[in-house]
DNA sequence: TATTGTTATACTCTATAACTATA
DNA sequence: TATAGTTATAGAGTATAACAATA
């Protein structure tokens, strides 16, 4: 296994002096992280409980706040609206999330989580923080602070870059 | 625009006292800025240049090395071995690499970029770069030095946990 | 006319595994 | 038997846009 791990150490050498290095470079190192984290925590919630990343993002956007419609979980979720819906669909399907239709605006429906899927939430999350806190172990405070500052000043960052097009 | 980010403070304040909010947990924020600051630097190769991420990071890979196996490009470039082959392909129909038998093990193919593919390259990369500074801007050097130990350390443990399952 | 949410479609990725040609 | 690389297939995810109901 680990093949290719092996590059001789000139090699390693001649791309430094050659002035780029895609294993250097920080973006592609935070893609990459956030591509094992993503998966590490995926073990726990998709492999035993057969939840899809958007599913398990809707259950735990609705888990502490009761109710929310799809537009509004959408922002909260950073998933879109089809995304959603479609998430939203399984989970209703699987018996976990209730609508009804808001009563103002009758276009909105007021999504919620059934008994059914508090109880899907409950045996998730204990599970989910666990390896969170795990990853998080190897910070100490400093270094989690300062991941709080970098978290936000580049998010805000690369917002700008989107828009900018 | 920016629908339900007007979420009341009581019900801000209310998440926070049951206990979990995804907006707060650093995994889902750090996976969140991943997919920003990739959909950031991919506007720059993809749209602009029509390369996949795929086939961007094996021009980023074969660009200062020259020469690679693909099982060398897939360690290099946590691709697997038929993103590697088929990104391949597509940038060898595209006259972006090229392919010969390796002398002592015939199986194995040596991959380099075509004068076409460095031109591409040369092309792409000092725009990345520019997307990559204007990102890390945002940090003082303490904040770099911090990000550089965090994305290691964190990697380390989350590729722990993947073998563990 | 604009907005909420659903559906349709085509397209791209991904995962598993079978396959070939060498070794 | 094992490895390098390709091809096949089906499933999952994504993007664009059309659509119905309501505002």
């Amino acid at each position: 296994m680990r093949n290719g791990k092996d590059r001789s150490e000139a090699s390693v050498l001649a791309d430094a002096a050659e002035g780029f290095d895609l294993s250097q470079s920080y973006p592609y190192r935070l893609v990459v992280l956030a591509e094992r984290v993503s998966l590490a925590i995926a073990q726990v919630y998709a492999d035993r409980f057969d939840l899809s990343r958007a599913e398990w993002r809707l259950l735990a956007a609705l888990a502490p706040s009761r109710e929310m419609t799809a537009t509004e979980l959408s922002a909260y979720s950073t998933l879109d609206k089809m995304q959603v819906s479609r998430a939203v669909a399984r989970l209703e399907a699987a018996g976990r999330v209730e609508r009804r239709a808001d009563a103002v605006d009758r276009r909105a429906k007021r999504l919620r989580l059934t008994k059914s899927g508090r109880a899907l939430y409950s045996a998730v999350w204990p599970l989910v923080l666990a390896r969170e806190r795990y990853l998080l172990g190897a910070l100490d405070a400093e270094e989690m602070a300062g991941l709080d500052r970098v978290l936000d000043k580049v998010r805000q960052r690369a917002d700008e870059l989107i828009a900018r097009g």
